[in-house]
DNA sequence: CCATAAGTTGATGACGGTCTCAACTTTGAC
DNA sequence: GTCAAAGTTGAGACCGTCATCAACTTATGG
């Protein structure tokens, strides 16, 4: 039996693949997810073939790139969350992070928004990014400002809704989205709503 | 001088008009401001180059069909808040029979939430039925029990937001937008948010 | 340097939708 | 009944995008 070690990529194979990554990230970042994938074949030097050749598609493309984009953004917030003392601001301070990322950030904020079936390791990620995050709400939690009836199934309905937002807002009203996202976050201190 | 009354529509054209008039009607309603056009000229029974002569193209389609709609439940939700006394619960009323309505019907949630330029008319209902609203919310305010920093705009948001919201998740979560909205509504009640 | 497997190419077709127009049909005034 | 104007038709041009594949090019092991 053959002892089998690396499918082993030729030189230039992978050479294009890298350059592909790099061209879909830009692309993705300047565009969002829906960018044609024949863009990213050009910026990449690339015929559109052999980007079907070395991924099967934008999806699994998107599965390539985005879950190190993502985590990225959302280790960052939660980094600016934990410098925050009090609980609920740096409740607050985290969502809003993650927020505003999403106003700069087209591919963020499709890759939250836009309902990816085919991409396993981004929904992976995103998950778990998020489950640390629920820390940062229980303690908010447990201080008695955030109101006790928060899931992080909310948390994530929260961020979710707000990617749609953004998404159609930014180009005509920058700022609407910290209007609704400030209600949002008044409605969740407790003593607010039910 | 030739005494021009109207441009006399032949009778078969008027006829066709109509059909159309329904046919979109109808389409809109099941499947959304973005049906094919000819889908609805098939339903009218008619080709889609009459659809194009009649109107010139969608918008121009939508802004015949849909300000009647839209009126028709920005009232019933006037007249379902009216019937509540007090003036928060009204308020409340008024804005989730909307977003109810905006779940149940794609048509609504389409003509709120899509950017349709060419369609003066039916923004011009909006704007004229939103217009009244702002009774409701002021009698609120006069209350004590909304926020006095919402506006009108604050208002449309509110609405616009959720339409985007159900589209995006009705689907797959039937009852996601209650909760988004019973936050944004929890956020406006006086002494809660800034 | 050669053979050949691996990889790339770009022309090509499918798709789903919009929009047009020359040829045909219908209406209605006379 | 006739005829011109009004209206309709449906085939096809067009758009942007995805996806494929036979023919070509290149890397690599011997």
């Amino acid at each position: 039996m053959k002892t089998e070690g690396k499918p082993t990529l030729r030189r230039d194979a992978r050479r294009n693949q890298e350059r592909l990554l790099a061209a879909a990230a830009e692309a993705f970042r300047e565009k969002g997810l829906a960018v044609p994938l024949e863009e990213i074949a050009q910026r990449a030097g690339v015929s559109a073939g052999t980007l079907y050749n070395r991924f099967g598609g934008r999806e699994a493309l998107i599965d390539a790139v985005m879950p190190e984009l993502v985590a990225e953004r959302m280790n960052e917030a939660m980094r600016r969350a934990e410098a925050v003392d009090d609980p609920w601001e740096s409740f607050v301070t985290y969502v809003t992070v993650l927020c505003e990322q999403q106003a700069d950030d087209p591919a963020f904020r499709d890759a939250i928004s836009r309902q990816l079936q085919d991409a396993p390791e981004l929904t992976a990620r995103c998950t778990a990014e998020l489950a640390k995050s629920v820390q940062l709400l229980e303690r908010a939690q447990r201080a008695g400002t955030l109101r006790a009836d928060v899931t992080s199934d909310d948390l994530l309905l929260l961020i979710f809704t707000n990617a749609l937002i953004v998404r159609e807002t930014v180009e005509s009203h920058p700022d609407a989205w910290r209007r609704t996202l400030s209600f949002s976050l008044a409605g969740l201190r407790a003593g607010c709503g039910s």
